[in-house]
DNA sequence: TAACTATGGTTGCATATGCAACTATATAGC
DNA sequence: GCTATATAGTTGCATATGCAACCATAGTTA
């Protein structure tokens, strides 16, 4: 059949470029991360930040927060709190309820990863205007705003 | 510390949005296919694609096209040969490579593959113009370029 | 108080992933 | 022809993932 047009515009539509780009994002952190011999995988990093912006989260916000279905955040906290980066304290009034806390050593190496991305992120970044990634931003805000009607995990 | 001002402009930055844009595209890909009694992964559909596109390539050439380690993408090739939508044949000059074919079946299921993903793609891109689209694909091209120095995988 | 329901978290299972080590075949140098 | 090297593919291992089923606690209703 035809050599390219299966889908007549797959490669003009955004989709693939940006489940390309994403790839290509996650494998320079992750490279950037065990360059700079720091013992985290780049979902752990995600974590790493959120919880450093606000701490005593439960397991439900953090999953909501970092796009994971609650069994996989759970997951993360819990090799993350084995390496001593965080830990989790149950509530008193609901037991059912973990808050999720950095430990001080989990704040030291989240600041070790904030220079390592933002590098990663500035490399990105190279040769683009300002105006140009303000733009992309709200053409992306706007392509979630198309799905969230309908939206995923937890 | 600050609230919010861990990276100072984390979220005005691509990165973040990339990532989480590409989740919710892959989850809803996902469960398109579901929906549809695919019985495909997301990953298998784009091995599908590539090579309903082009018959006969090899699997180190898969892997890069669907930038894939090659490891990961023999395990998608056996469990696509499993179900009968693809089989690889060994080249008879040189027994090291196997050349991938898809069979009717494969062709068969991609056909369905591709009302389904179509049908996505144009929810993604609602209320955005022509324009708009190509720009952001421009970006993302440049974005991909400017890590294109240090290539991952195979 | 007892039973039903909702909610936070965990576990089993199947999938996908990259890396490193490995096997088999091919090619080059001698 | 024999040895060294390169290349295609596979396998072991550790990680991450979503879903569904489950457990424990809380809240609600009778």
């Amino acid at each position: 059949m035809e050599k390219t047009g299966i889908f007549i515009d797959f490669e003009k539509s955004l989709g693939p470029w940006v489940g390309r780009t994403s790839k290509l994002v996650d494998y320079h952190i992750q490279e950037g991360l065990d360059k700079n011999g720091l013992d985290l995988t780049k979902e752990q990093m995600v974590v790493l930040k959120v919880v450093n912006d606000q701490d005593g989260l439960n397991q439900n916000e953090l999953a909501s927060l970092t796009y994971r279905d609650k069994s996989s955040l759970a997951r993360l906290l819990a090799k993350m709190e084995k390496k001593g980066y965080l830990y989790r304290r149950q509530n008193e009034e609901d037991k059912r309820i973990n808050e999720v806390f950095l430990t001080p050593m989990g704040r030291d190496i989240f600041e070790e990863c904030k220079v390592v991305i933002k590098d990663i992120l500035q490399t990105m970044e190279q040769d683009l205007s300002v105006s140009e990634i303000r733009e992309t931003i709200r053409v992306l805000r706007q392509v979630q705003q198309n799905f969230k009607a309908n939206r995923p995990n937890n």
